[in-house]
DNA sequence: GCTTGACTTAGAGTGGACTCCAGAATGTAA
DNA sequence: TTACATTCTGGAGTCCACTCTAAGTCAAGC
């Protein structure tokens, strides 16, 4: 696959593609004779879990890091496997963060509700 | 309150503080006489909102532009409202956006443990 | 052979959210 | 009263993750 391939089928900008290229998240991308990026399978598997790991806020860096881990071989699967389960908690972490930030709009949209419906209760009484 | 004890009390930097202020999330924080920044209950409650709200990802302008509205009056709460509406939908978003991400973190984790165990199996039974 | 469009590179620019700095004034404790 | 901490302001700097630009190469179609 062609790098607009990519992008289209991923929703990922040509320009990310090649960031996350420059940045180490995908190594080896194949070139042909006149240098053009050629995506394997593999590395298409690969942009779909950076684009749901980046979708989540992990950082390129870590990402990076992780992929750089990958590149060297079972020997470092222990590593890995570690690196996701912090990650794991992390993501965890935020998600009850932004759930706690749900609960607050919900209590407060409820207030709103409250008040506009008892001033349009008032309206109509007074009609 | 001085911005010291807000600034400990919330965790939130006194450098943010005065940036969120600039930035008009924090309107009408009265000053003593020789300049200096005194928070009362009411501010602190808005700090308290903001700092949920900001863990949660919502953007500083928009903040801004709805705590602009709140000073604005009652005629502003229907407005406000669907604000808080709309920003609730986009949590729910992210939230199921991270919980997919945690999805996939279980299943590669797996993946991982299995073949760590399947090899340590392996040692186990050449012995 | 020439144009068009997709591709390449290196490097500069952007936007958001802080974070830090210099220099001045004010507050507090020994 | 001397020293040290805290506050103030305006503005510069930083970090992250892109995003854009300029200048160039290459293949296909007319």
């Amino acid at each position: 696959m062609k790098i607009s391939e990519v992008s289209k089928k991923y929703d990922i900008s040509i320009d990310t593609l090649r960031y996350y290229e420059k940045a180490g998240l995908l190594p080896n991308i194949k070139k042909n004779s006149s240098g053009i990026r050629e995506y394997t399978d593999m590395d298409c598997e690969r942009v779909e879990f950076i684009k749901c790991m980046r979708s989540a806020g992990m950082p390129v860096e870590r990402l990076s890091k992780y992929i750089a881990l990958c590149e060297q071989g079972e020997e470092t699967a222990e590593e890995r496997r570690s690196m996701l389960i912090q990650q794991r908690a992390e993501l965890i972490e935020k998600r009850d963060t932004i759930q706690r930030s749900i609960d607050k709009l919900d209590y407060k949209i409820n207030i709103y509700y409250n008040t506009l419906r008892a001033k349009e209760n008032c309206l109509h009484k007074t009609k």
